[in-house]
RNA sequence: GGCGCGUUGGUCAAUCGGCUAAGACGCCUCCCUUUCACGGAGGAAUGACGGGUUCGACUCCCGUACGUGCUACCA
């Protein structure tokens, strides 16, 4: 039988790390086993539904290199993959159950069960759930007569269908993570499987879909391990136990300090991303940033989420997408959630960053560094890219670690030159620019040579002015060796560069 | 509260009964570098606890603790 696994978000906001991690192992599970990936949209809550946060998800997928093989956009044999267009499709399924007994009308209103709930929080059994226990209180079509239940509908009475899960029996799973796992059915609530407004739950709809849509493994996150039980009761009401996929309940993500799942607060508090890319919040306007505005590089941020949780045996950590899909197997995949470290990530982004060749990071840094006002020329970019790369963690810093080779710096470290300043340093950097005029090979090698018999000659150690030069032409102490930094940004800008310096330090 | 799931250094983790418990990130020291990084060499740091089973337990079983998830007409 060939593989098929979905990944299906609810269209709800941002796509987060854990949301990401899902697709990827979906997505390496299916080809490594040459199956299909479809994604379907879960927008049968139409009062969370966000305004462009599906397209906003195939875009976060493109990015990552995670194209499905079937999606609403791309279409495919199961066609329509969005919930709300079909919508039409669960009612039968729903009415079958009603029908052989596994499910039952309920007119509860939200009083009602507020109600319920209430009193029954206090007593013995503290679920208080609508369930065997107390559905019989309540007024659905098991306590109301057939006639009546008949007219309710007919007159149009806001109702839902609920399933009736059984009494005192065993529900037995097997997720491929934790081997079996079982529950009391009595511990289970008969959940709601159509609601009110015609639109099923997640409960039924991922059922039929993924029995309509041939999936034969279903990822998910390790939260929906509870509610598993009904969705196996349901595969049996249905008639298609035969046809179960195998339930894989994925660790959860957690925050890097304290302990529970990453959410995107935890990303504000903390100063890292927890969305694949920049979400803006079409209410509020608020933008949430994204690894990829925040200059992480696909490969980088997807090996960095395959090893969060999984890892190959060996000590490679660093792998790419093949080699990911070649080694993936679910029986590897970590039980226990993982705390999210930004500094491996970083890290990852590092080493995918010095594999990258020069042309490619030109591409990819021109627009951190435009960002900025500045518009370097192809040529000067491609000199440059070799100079800093080894001291860039994110793309950002090609801007942060390159900028004086795009725009005059200012002199925010002018203290640590002021400090030791003297007026045979002023006559040395006073000549030394002036001499530069001269040099005909303008190389690294010829102005180190000039620099250091200009030093003799006056009598200064080369110690006591390197410092000083590379302020003057970087602005503060850090970035590749002075030299080759003059070389990039040519004589005219060097000496202006020193004069001016001498100018700002004598003021 | 109930139920489910989990627990190897600070973090990610290897180990599938023989351990003097890998490796990576981070941290510290030194080297390289007349800057800052990168790189190189070292270092500190680990089996939640208590019982079993066994010649032998980090590995298996039970209990406890702790953590976490769920407990909606949300997914």
């Amino acid at each position: 039988m060939k593989v098929r696994v979905r990944f299906a978000p609810s269209p709800t906001g941002g796509l987060h790390l854990g949301g990401v991690r899902t697709i990827l192992y979906n997505y390496l599970f299916a080809h490594h086993h040459g199956g299909e990936f479809v994604i379907r949209i879960e927008d049968t809550d139409r009062n969370r539904f966000v305004e462009g946060a599906e397209q906003y998800i195939m875009e976060c997928l493109t990015w990552c290199g995670l194209e499905p093989d079937e999606s609403p956009v791309k279409g495919g044999p199961f066609a329509p993959y969005r919930q709300s267009e079909r919508k039409d499709l669960y009612r039968q399924y729903a009415d079958q159950l009603v029908a052989s007994g596994h499910a039952y009308y309920a007119f509860d209103t939200p009083e009602e069960l507020e109600n319920m709930r209430k009193e029954h929080r206090k007593d013995e059994y503290s679920a208080a759930q609508y369930d065997s226990r107390t559905r019989l209180l309540m007024r659905n079509s098991l306590t109301l007569s057939a006639e009546e239940t008949q007219q309710l509908i007919a007159d149009g009475t806001p109702h839902v269908i609920r399933i009736k899960i059984p009494e005192n029996t065993t529900v037995t799973l097997t997720d491929m993570i934790r081997g079996e796992v079982s529950f009391d059915s009595s511990l289970v609530d008969d959940k709601v499987l159509m609601k009110a407004d015609g639109m099923p739950t997640y409960h039924l709809a991922v059922v039929v879909d993924d029995c309509l849509m041939e999936i034969t493994h279903a990822f998910r996150g390790e939260e929906w391990l509870p509610s598993a039980p009904i969705h196996v009761l349901l595969w049996e009401y249905l008639g298609w136990k035969d046809k179960m996929p195998q339930w894989v309940h994925l660790p959860l993500i957690l925050k890097p300090d304290g302990n529970g799942k990453l959410s995107k607060r935890d990303g504000d508090r903390l100063g890292f991303p927890v969305f694949a890319m920049n979400w803006t919040d079409p209410k509020t306007g608020d933008v949430n940033m994204g690894f990829k505005e925040m200059g992480f590089l696909p490969q980088a941020f997807v090996n960095m989420l395959a090893v969060l949780g999984w890892n190959d045996g060996t000590e490679q950590e660093v792998m790419s997408m093949d080699e990911l899909i070649s080694k993936f197997s679910i029986d590897r995949v970590h039980k226990g959630g993982a705390k999210f470290d930004f500094e491996k990530a970083k890290w990852f982004n590092h080493q995918y960053i010095q594999q990258t060749d020069d042309a490619t990071l030109a591409a990819l840094s021109r627009p951190f560094i435009e960002a900025n006002g500045v518009n370097p020329g192809e040529e000067l970019l491609l000199k440059v890219i070799p100079l800093i790369k080894d001291r860039c963690t994110l793309l950002s810093d090609f801007w942060t670690q390159g900028h004086f080779f795009f725009a005059t710096p200012e002199l925010k470290e002018k203290a640590a030159i002021t400090a030791k300043w003297n007026d045979t340093k002023v006559q040395f950097f006073t000549e030394w620019a002036a001499s530069l005029t001269n040099i005909t090979d303008w190389t690294e090698q010829a102005l180190e040579e000039s620099f250091n018999e200009l030093a003799a000659t006056i009598g200064l150690k080369k110690g006591e002015v390197m410092l000083p030069l590379r302020i003057m032409l970087v602005g503060g102490k850090y970035g590749p060796g002075v030299f080759a930094i003059a070389e990039v940004i040519g004589m005219e800008e060097t000496v202006k560069r020193v004069n001016s310096a001498l100018v700002e330090i004598a003021g």
